[in-house]
DNA sequence: ATCGGTGCAAACAATTTGCATTAGA
DNA sequence: TCTAATGCAAATTGTTTGCACCGAT
């Protein structure tokens, strides 16, 4: 488990209750799957946290970032997505009908990096990788 | 090659000069490599005919989309990209130095396909891969 | 002559930034 | 105390939309 708190003081970072609940709004959302927006993730911390500002949201994340503890994932629908940072070598299944992402891990995307690595001169450095389609559930029942 | 005039005009839309520019743009840029933005788009178009405006572009590549004859792409910075349309078993590698994106085929795609429908039940109607890092060239003289 | 397409300007939505104030360390 | 972090509001950027006029068919 990650000490955010001591991860951000070990780089001069303040620990502030704003970054600490957006930290703690994306793990719990990584427990259920979602990939939440910036405005989701405004609207959850701000159930705690009076005047919490959409900016902060902004700054936090992108500090989250740097810091390699936090992605955007880009689903198509024009706004960032964020996630909590995990191997690069996963792929999004986005479910187009509940909107819901699951993470599936596999050889595929290292096999990407080795092909690439192998027949051309193409130096990867981030594979990014969403697959559009319907879940095993909203498959099952159509309407 | 694809005949934009009648493709457009069995469908019962009309061939104007900015449609016209737009594919046109559209295909020079895709001989070059060129993943352009709607902006950039607009620039090109411009020099051509006066006037010519930004939203005319959006409508334009919505339409072309619909038809099946462009597609957008979201390399990360952002804003969309557009190209010709091709099969969507294509990864793109973006170079994060001189921007090229270059497009190769594979089984990797089709390969991803086949292994999330046997191992799964995710439904693929999609898949986006895009590669960020850095194309032969830039990798060849670093600086 | 129609009615679809365009330019233009205003509306939107997502994200960023400047600045005075607040609160971690 | 000192200065990083916040809230707020205004600014940016990318994209969309309403509407009167224009032009492809």
């Amino acid at each position: 488990m990650i000490d955010v708190a001591h991860r951000l003081r070990s780089q001069g970072y303040r620990l502030t209750p704003q970054r600490q609940l957006v930290w703690e709004v994306l793990r719990a959302a990584h427990a259920e799957g979602d990939h939440l927006s910036a405005e989701e993730i405004h609207e959850r911390v701000s159930a705690t946290v009076a005047d919490f500002n959409v900016a902060s949201v902004y700054r936090t994340l992108t500090l989250l970032t740097e810091l390699g503890l936090a992605t955007e994932v880009q689903l198509g629908d024009g706004r960032g997505h964020w996630e909590l940072a995990h191997a690069d070598d996963a792929i999004h299944l986005h479910c187009r009908r509940c909107r819901s992402v699951d993470h599936h891990q596999g050889e595929l995307v290292s096999r990407i990096r080795s092909h690439l690595h192998g027949d051309h001169g193409f130096v990867v450095e981030d594979v990014d990788v969403v697959v559009h389609g319907l879940c095993e559930a909203c498959a099952a029942h159509p309407e």
